[in-house]
DNA sequence: CTATTTCGTCATCGCGGTTTACAAATTAGT
DNA sequence: ACTAATTTGTAAACCGCGATGACGAAATAG
């Protein structure tokens, strides 16, 4: 052992990345790529305006973006200000694409975004998944990502990784399903069974879901709490732009959280889980319907049919996701709170119930709940995007594979 | 209008710092300054290999570090392995200090600590200022800060800010106390009332116990609650080693999760908060005693007697602590949790039905719960080090004080 | 048609980390 | 004791990257 090349021993406080000056490149890189994405197109004279750079120092950045197919050059732009026009710059159309799968309790569904964030392939199979066996599953799912990838490919793009959203808990190291109930999978490494050669991610769906929200989302606020609901009740905690993993990958558990100490039993091991009362099945119970596929579509119907006993439901369910909410904005001061997934479509009948709960418990001006506009689309389009995010963040990495 | 330098335009997908060699170059300051105090003594190659530079590298930059004051030259080490020995690097004793500050509900106390993290001088003063007005509060602030200043400066150091620690709610402006109900004061800026020439930081009590606990608690993770009380009940939360404040500076609002939702009507509009049930009110109401002076001391001693009422007072305090903390626990996923403060000390009647609470009613291994050893001591510790590292994250900015 | 403004680019510069080389200071081996 | 090997700290030359300043190009204003 002649040289210990690195000495990486992770200090206690946190990793310790040199900063180089290649590391300042690549962090330009990343932030003309994201001025150029955020305003759609942008001059070379304006991107530089927006980072604080030089006209000088961006014209060179943008050469070797559009040296690596990431940015493309418009033309001339129509003149609105006195001088010369810029040149337009736009994110390529035919460059990298994200890949975004969604294995669903019915359904299995995978999509192509490019980098401008345009859905540019997809594919769809309807179907039950529960307690069916993770391989055959997932090899349907290999069918549909191949798939997608070639029409992607037909359309010059090429695929930078694969996201899957799944609706259980996902261990940290990004690809193991530790725990999703509603397929009946545990410990289920889909790295090992997705043999496509793609840069694989994993993660819960209602994370995906609040990614989409907040990248896609109208005027969505950079702190907020993400509530969605299939059949547990799960919450992704978005703190300065960034998801609030917990220490296992674990966090926003929302649906185990006490509403009533001493309620009912909970497969957790709890009393008066908020699942309780606001979880799919509660609610079905509690409206006197059978549980079946599309029980979300049922109560919506039946809720708007003015069913009496759906809509006394849905208000009890609002009641106890407002007082989990309450402790939740009173612990994160969130900027808003948003509905997605299932609950979005239930929203008319929660809300007031919700809202006026949240009200009553918060000093000051309550916090505003919003309700998604991206529905059941959200947790795919996130997954798809969260690939196009990599890209946009650290444009350096494509360059590797050229 | 010739020329709009900068068009500061905060971009709504957060600030875009230009990335420019000069801020490399603190980064790398600030790098060195974290490893030599993390390790006490350090070569300038051991240096190099802990931050990833290389030893030229590293010499340029302990050279200024060395001009500027914060570092000092020990002189060579007691040689260990073979080869030439290094020179010892440590954190300067003579250089900047941080004066922290406690506005508590029964005293006053400041202390200056050095850059090693050393306390070098202190001054305390009894006295209830429940109630009192802020003026003069803030006026024997004002001497106990000068008498800490003049004892620092005798020790050859010079204050390079001031952080006072608060019992109520800090706006995000970091100077204004909102809302601090034990003392009566209520949108109160200390900014204008302090008339030192310090750099000042105000934040709530809690906060800083947390932060405290972070930079000098034994083997305290990164993410953690910190849960600590006087008269409130009032949590922090770090998530990767950084405060999580909320949109208003809110957030750890714990007192007024809701714990029976059914229960008492609260102060700020809810019901059967946690406060109605661990507060120190509350917990006193319960064991037949009345409200005093020190009533923590005096619960701690009861108990430790074997007084049967006031066990029982505080058992049930611990359960209540327990449902609160499940939610939050099942929320964040934290490392671990944290009792600081008054609760500290009443750990040993607490923890055994916090425990068991929060072992039913989550899956898995419960999160673990910690007592601090800081005690009363962490929120004017922390508030002392934050200044301290402030100076050791960006020390640059202590060369334009030269 | 000219003056002015703005854009993109080029040559030059300065700053900052790297590379290479070397002297100094220590241990290991004979 | 003397040599070889190893490690430290520093100095000189180098290279990458953004800043500066100048310039031609392309538009508007008068």
């Amino acid at each position: 052992m002649t040289a210990p090349p690195h000495e990486t021993r992770p200090t206690a406080t946190g990793r310790a990345l040199p900063d180089t000056q290649q590391g300042m490149r690549r962090r330009n890189l990343a932030r003309v790529m994201h001025a150029v994405s955020a305003e759609g197109s942008l001059s070379r004279a304006a991107v530089a305006s927006r980072i604080g750079l030089t006209r000088a120092a961006v014209s060179t950045l943008v050469d070797e973006l559009i040296r690596w197919g990431l940015l493309e050059e418009l033309g001339p732009e129509r003149p609105s200000r006195v001088g010369r026009p810029g040149s337009a710059l736009a994110v390529s159309g035919h460059g990298p694409a994200g890949i975004g799968a969604e294995v669903g309790v019915d359904h299995l569904a995978v999509c192509a975004v490019d980098l401008r964030g345009a859905v540019r392939a997809r594919a769809v199979r309807h179907g039950a998944n529960r307690g069916r066996n993770p391989g055959p599953v997932v090899e349907e799912l290999t069918g549909l990502v191949r798939r997608v990838v070639a029409d992607a490919e037909r359309e010059g793009l090429w695929p930078a990784g694969l996201a899957v959203a799944v609706p259980g808990l996902v261990a940290r190291d990004g690809h193991t399903v530790v725990h999703a109930p509603n397929l009946d999978w545990h410990g289920t490494d889909l790295g090992a069974l997705l043999p496509t050669g793609l840069p694989l991610t994993v993660d819960n769906e209602a994370n995906f879901g609040a990614l989409a929200e907040l990248w896609l989302g109208d005027a969505t606020p950079r702190d907020f709490l993400h509530v969605s609901a299939e059949i547990g009740i799960g919450a992704a905690v978005v703190v300065d732009g960034q998801l609030l993993r917990g220490k296992r990958g674990f966090a926003g558990e929302l649906g185990h959280v006490p509403v009533r100490p001493d309620g009912p039993r909970c497969a957790c091991g709890g009393r008066g889980c908020l699942e309780q009362y606001a979880g799919e099945e509660a609610v079905l119970r509690a409206a006197g319907l059978e549980s079946r596929e599309d029980a979300v579509g049922l109560l919506a119907r039946q809720a708007g049919a003015d069913h009496e006993g759906v809509r006394r439901a849905l208000h009890d369910a609002g009641t106890a996701l407002g007082i989990a909410l309450t402790g939740a904005v009173n612990l994160l001061d969130p900027e808003s709170v948003v509905l997605g997934g299932a609950l979005a479509g239930l929203a008319p009948w929660l809300l007031p119930a919700l809202e006026a709960e949240l009200a009553d418990r918060t000093t000051g001006p309550a916090c505003p709940v919003a309700v998604s506009r991206l529905g059941h689309e959200g947790p795919l389009l996130g997954a798809a995007h969260s690939v196009v995010r990599a890209v946009l963040d650290d444009p350096a990495t494509v360059a590797e594979r050229l």
